[in-house]
DNA sequence: GTCTATAGCGCGATAGAC
DNA sequence: GTCTATCGCGCTATAGAC
């Protein structure tokens, strides 16, 4: 068998996550995707019946990767500040994958959720709720071994850390791309640093 | 007279600005301007030839009123941290204005900048750069009169106020409202403020 | 400055052959 | 699972009467 080149489903994903970090869910069509795929639109159908369901199964996906991903720098040794750092830098290697100029695709469909249907509002509600408490969960962590000092409350502090970055990924991409990403994580890290 | 009706030419670009904030350029159409204000899809193809020719006259109209706006601010004799905390509100009136769950249109338009023309792009980045600009000079006011300290550098600080506050906008239409987003504006401030 | 009417296109979605 | 073909709709934009 050697190396399966991924299966069609999976590469429709792909593309549509692409396209709608890049550009947008309502300017990325069926078309784009037949198109990218090298497919015919009939058969993007044939694996999912409509947008809404295709924008769902993505959701459910990057869910699962982001909370995975999260998974891994949180149950590492590090300091609570050394691991916001890492989680921090998820945001640059959204910005950076595939091509330029995404944004991450929960920040994306927020601006776009009165394009939603049911299942996939409830996602995107779900991706920022989640990430809120485990931001939490790192500052606490970080100011019980002293490697962060916050001003005013944890829960506070967590959505507002979350807020800078999907804002940040938005600000980079028209001005100061990745490096200016860069920048305002390690600027956020220098708020929270312990002096 | 009397107290004369907006002119026609205003009444669309109110409504599109709000339908823009609200659910974004791609899932605005000149059917809903034309709902709307009360004329024929024609009619509104009267005052603007083509969706990016009023794109560009909103965003004129934008960047002028929001710069007359934070004038205002800075023309007062407030500390530079009372400055700071007048013009985070001008983005809490913006979600609060007319309906809800409204955007800066800036902020809705960087999402969607791959649907832009060359005017209108152009039109964001300087938004984002002249408020940059301006967060700066409200920082040094606040450092030189003692009301604001900052850690890491002004311009730096101002870049990642303006993203948290764009992000906030976002986040807060998903979570929490503007209650949420005057929190997050509250904890911003906090982490201004000298001690 | 507003209207009716329509061109021309792309969209999401479906039917049915292979 | 992929294809061809097509439906029905909404979109931006234009032509031309009033």
């Amino acid at each position: 068998m050697g190396v399966a080149q991924a299966d069609t489903k999976t590469r429709i994903l792909d593309t549509a996550q692409e396209l709608i970090q890049r550009r947008g869910l309502n300017a990325m069509s069926f078309q784009d995707l037949s198109d990218a795929v090298g497919i015919r639109k009939a058969s993007v159908h044939h694996h999912f019946a409509t947008k809404n369901d295709m924008v769902a199964s993505l959701l459910v996906r990057y869910l699962e990767n982001f909370d995975s991903a999260v998974d891994r720098v949180m149950s590492s040794r590090a300091s609570g500040l050394n691991k916001l750092e890492r989680y921090c830098n998820l945001f640059l290697e959204t910005l950076q994958s595939g091509g330029q100029d995404k944004v991450c695709l929960c920040g994306m469909l927020i601006v776009e959720m009165a394009s939603l249907d049911d299942p996939s509002v409830v996602l995107v509600r779900q991706f920022v709720r989640s990430n809120g408490r485990r931001i939490e969960a790192m500052l606490r962590e970080g100011v019980e071994d002293g490697s962060i000092a916050i001003r005013g409350s944890v829960p506070g502090t967590a959505r507002l850390l979350l807020a800078a970055l999907e804002g940040s990924l938005l600000v980079a991409r028209c001005e100061g791309g990745p490096k200016q990403l860069a920048e305002n994580i390690a600027q956020l890290l220098t708020l929270l640093k312990k002096h």
